[in-house]
DNA sequence: TACTGGTACATAGCAACACTGAGTACCTGA
DNA sequence: TCAGGTACTCAGTGTTGCTATGTACCAGTA
């Protein structure tokens, strides 16, 4: 992934995390390393702190203090309604980008 | 389209706009006129001309000055060999993120 | 004991990008 | 004369992801 990926994941990062969260809670570290298996290889680990955060204080997600067993306490994450009613948002964002697209790639303009 | 498009944008509209030059020279009051008639309905002018203006600078695309029957004089960009190298890429960039995203939504995280 | 390394989170400063809002300039028609 | 469509420009703002650094907990090992 290049340079073009770091502006193109702007808004798309937290539709993506917010669709993970969607399937089972989790908690930042594992998010970045489920990422990064994905071929997300240079999303920055402060990224998705800074990414929870703020989904976190627009009440997206409800949070709970979990401790590990090997290192310090997890912040696991979960959508909670308010959350589902923004990814479907999200979605729906999503579709009308990818079909544009998608139009463009195959009609060359 | 709400604001969750206008940070999904960033990134994605340079490619939006490179793929319509791929097709055909035009000029910025063109595309966004098309843009709009496409759905695209907030996209201010100003950020296609701001636009228009980087990918000149970074030498992606070459300009002509045409004058005009209705008002000032146009900028007609078209794409150059570079800009088309740089298209590819988006489309490479563009691909991977929209099927991990497709596998997202498929599999609910 | 001291050190390394994996786990887990936080944050200040930066760059890029789209938007807002205002402005300039050319031309036609009422 | 003035409104309105055409066509481009630019300063200022907010959001976002990245960089770099720091804190803290724990297990294994030399």
């Amino acid at each position: 992934m290049g340079k073009q990926a770091t502006e193109m994941l702007k808004g798309t990062l937290e539709g993506i995390v917010l669709a993970i969260l969607s399937g089972r809670s989790a908690y930042g570290y594992e998010i970045t390393a489920w990422l990064r298996d994905q071929g997300f290889s240079d999303i920055a680990e402060g990224t998705i702190y800074a990414l929870l955060v703020r989904v976190e204080q627009r009440g997206l997600v409800d949070v709970e203090k979990v401790p590990s067993e090997k290192g310090p306490p997890r912040k696991v994450y979960s959508l909670n309604a308010q959350g589902r009613e923004y990814l479907n948002e999200f979605w729906r964002t999503w579709s009308f980008l990818a079909e544009r697209l998608e139009q463009l790639r195959e009609g060359g303009g």
